[in-house]
DNA sequence: TCCCCCTGTAATATTTAAGCTTACACCTCT
DNA sequence: AGAGGTGTAAGCTTAAATATTACAGGGGGA
């Protein structure tokens, strides 16, 4: 499974907007042409980013802005808006094994356990990167490009 | 994404072998009957669990048995194993953002920053999980099933 | 020795999920 | 009222995963 690139999306939006959104109205237009993704899906992530409470979009006259200090959104959060069952998708399993063998009647009962202590590892992981780490990367990013 | 489901094939195939091996001649056959997978696929799963050094097969006449100890055998050598580039497709990126906009220039590497240290610390728990593990999880789920 | 059972692997088809496109109702500010 | 946004549904396209079919080749028992 591969963690769906709406979630780099979505951080890409993010950053747009923390540096851009307060001198612009950044819309869905301006934001498919800056990330190369069609427009509906970059509303579908902003409308998920919105639910959350993340960001707000103006009603009727359209751009977003950030609603929520940069450290409280953590990779974790944003994965969680934009896909919520993204967890229990990282791992696919074989959904069929024999109910007549005593391996493939226990088989998903011990890959749960496995693949519980590995998520939540893993979720643990996202949680402990926000957008202000982010976005100071972008910022050393954009820095080392310019000299 | 997500992990193929064939690691969890391969993880019940291992088991299988490693209850049964050597008392009965395990083909790709019985463990297409055992997972509700095809066998050409449980035949490339060998094939790639052999490469690895995992596993021996017994040529011409069939049948596979373990070349390793349980504890040498990780989860992260599995997936290893299966899918060689399995790690770099954990997280989707969207591949092609604008090189007019600063932010286009520079996600990929900021995404790359991120992105890397979480499937690091992912690698990691997969290396702490052993087939001895899964084993000992099977041994007493099958045991309390049975009471 | 010959035949049967098994593996290795290629080619093709099928299925499923992700993302794209088109379309349109609705909101708000001018 | 109209221009410019968002929200969202329906259907299409594409790409990845898995299944199917097919067949060459190895080894051991009859």
């Amino acid at each position: 499974m591969h963690i769906s690139a709406k979630c780099s999306v979505a951080v890409h939006c993010l950053i747009f907007i923390a540096e851009y959104g307060e001198s612009n109205k950044v819309t869905s237009e301006l934001l498919s042409r800056s990330t190369g993704i069609n427009p509906v899906t970059i509303r579908n992530v902003l409308s998920a980013l919105k639910k959350d409470g993340i960001i707000s979009i103006k009603p009727g006259t359209g751009g977003a802005a950030l609603a929520c200090p940069l450290e409280g959104v953590s990779l974790y959060r944003i994965c969680q808006a934009i896909e919520p069952a993204f967890l229990s998708k990282l791992f696919g399993v074989h959904p069929a094994p024999s109910h007549l063998c005593p391996i493939g009647q226990n088989i998903h009962q011990v890959l749960d356990v496995s693949y519980q202590k590995v998520t939540d590892e893993f979720s643990n992981s996202l949680r402990s990167i926000t957008l202000a780490d982010m976005i100071a990367e972008y910022h050393s990013a954009a820095w080392r490009q310019s000299v």
